[in-house]
DNA sequence: CCATTAGTGTGTGCTACCGTACAGACTGTT
DNA sequence: AACAGTCTGTACGGTAGCACACACTAATGG
């Protein structure tokens, strides 16, 4: 493991048990994801697990018709694939990497080994299957009702979170992807953030200027979920 | 457990090896829902699970402006809540019955004793778990592209599945609230299917009619999770 | 330095579903 | 028989996001 990364950078890793952390380090290897990189396509078993530290991993569904939408966004909160600790090996998600940045990776033989041998490690990681659970759930209800404007406010907390950063790479095209609509749309709803002075960007590049506000403008879902995480593996750090 | 009814006739249990099955029968008691009735609500810690026999329980969430939105239906393929074997307790889901009928029930302290004895058994209701994951998943990107027409189709089979009838109790509204639309675009959309001649109802009763040409109707959603519980859960009886 | 690509801006109709309003028709109750 | 409550039908304007088309500009690479 690299020495400029800690694995409580991670809170899902940081919420283990200390002894059984432990135990984990020796195989945590620390890889820098590149943005766009395809970690999993539909149904395929993925040899390696991912603890994100300052990327973000989207998950998303392609439809028959090509046509796609975002289920979640995987960061430092969480890890990916949450299919190794429920047992089913492969789901139907795609997953690339929505920001790039670092992960601790360690292989499905190894977890899946420690899983079935360290209760308290199995069961944090099922609270997070549980909180993922939640999350999608809102998801179902957020872009039922909620504006565009909503949640793509939304998305940039999310991303702004998970990067550790005000200021990171992502495209129109790419959000686009994630919310399931167009990315005219995008360009439209992101212009009025910027109008608002709520945000800047640049040829992929998104600055968030008012983080308040964007909380405000943006639905309860964020909250609510950020809650349930906290509720289920502890507060951050 | 009354003589009438047999585990197998729910899915999930007829999953479970036969000795851990045969341990857990003589908690099981079987107990008629009336439709309407409320299982749980938003962040409510639960007394019992409940695998259904011939009854469809709803689970929803409501927002803050007190819209709400359906996330999944549970029924004989399935229980209700899967947060017992998550071990996070309550999740902010509310349930209630969407057509009345029979499940077995069993108390939360039983079932999460055996879960935390029998491997077998909670690797099978993690298994369900993930399915139900993958089924939230595809209801976040129906909702996002399939037409209300396509949506209605698949709840009318899932209702029909679950239900074990051709023939059964559920309003406009009742879909409308699970859906998340308006009630009055169940009347329109409804009334086209019934003028195709492939459903009919009446004040609150609905009969399938043409079961093949409303799965012809319906999106890939519907078959791809069936699919998916297939895979992970074994083949229907 | 030029050509190509990636990323963004903008416009014009279009449609599915919304919000609201209200009417009729059936069902069970007193 | 009268009544109240439940369920369904219909109508009308409103709007958010769509499909498609195309223009512009910053970055990239030979």
């Amino acid at each position: 493991m690299s020495h400029h990364h800690n694995p409580n950078q991670n809170r899902l890793l940081a919420a283990l048990r200390p002894d059984e952390l432990q135990e984990l380090l020796p195989h945590l290897q620390v890889v820098h994801l590149k943005a766009g990189e395809q970690l999993a396509k539909s149904g395929e078993r993925l040899s390696n697990v991912y603890f994100p530290i300052d990327s973000a991993i989207a998950l998303f569904y392609r439809l028959e018709s090509g046509e796609s939408a975002g289920v979640a966004v995987v960061g430092n909160e969480g890890m990916f694939s949450v299919a190794e600790v429920l047992g089913g090996a492969a789901m139907p998600y795609w997953a690339t990497v929505e920001t790039s940045g670092h992960v601790f990776q360690v292989t499905s033989d190894t977890l899946s080994e420690m899983n079935g041998r360290m209760a308290s490690l199995r069961d944090t990681l099922l609270l997070y299957a549980q909180a993922s659970l939640t999350q999608i759930s809102q998801t179902v209800v957020c872009e039922k009702h909620h504006s565009l404007t909503q949640q793509l406010c939304q998305h940039l907390l999310l991303i702004n979170d998970k990067s550790l950063s005000d200021d990171f790479r992502l495209t129109h095209e790419a959000i686009a992807n994630m919310l399931g609509v167009r990315r005219e749309s995008i360009t439209e709803t992101a212009g009025e953030l910027r109008d608002l002075g709520l945000i800047d960007y640049n040829r992929g590049h998104i600055k968030v200027l008012n983080r308040p506000r964007l909380e405000q403008m943006c639905c309860e879902c964020y909250a609510v979920v950020r809650d349930e995480f906290t509720r289920l593996l502890g507060g951050v750090r």
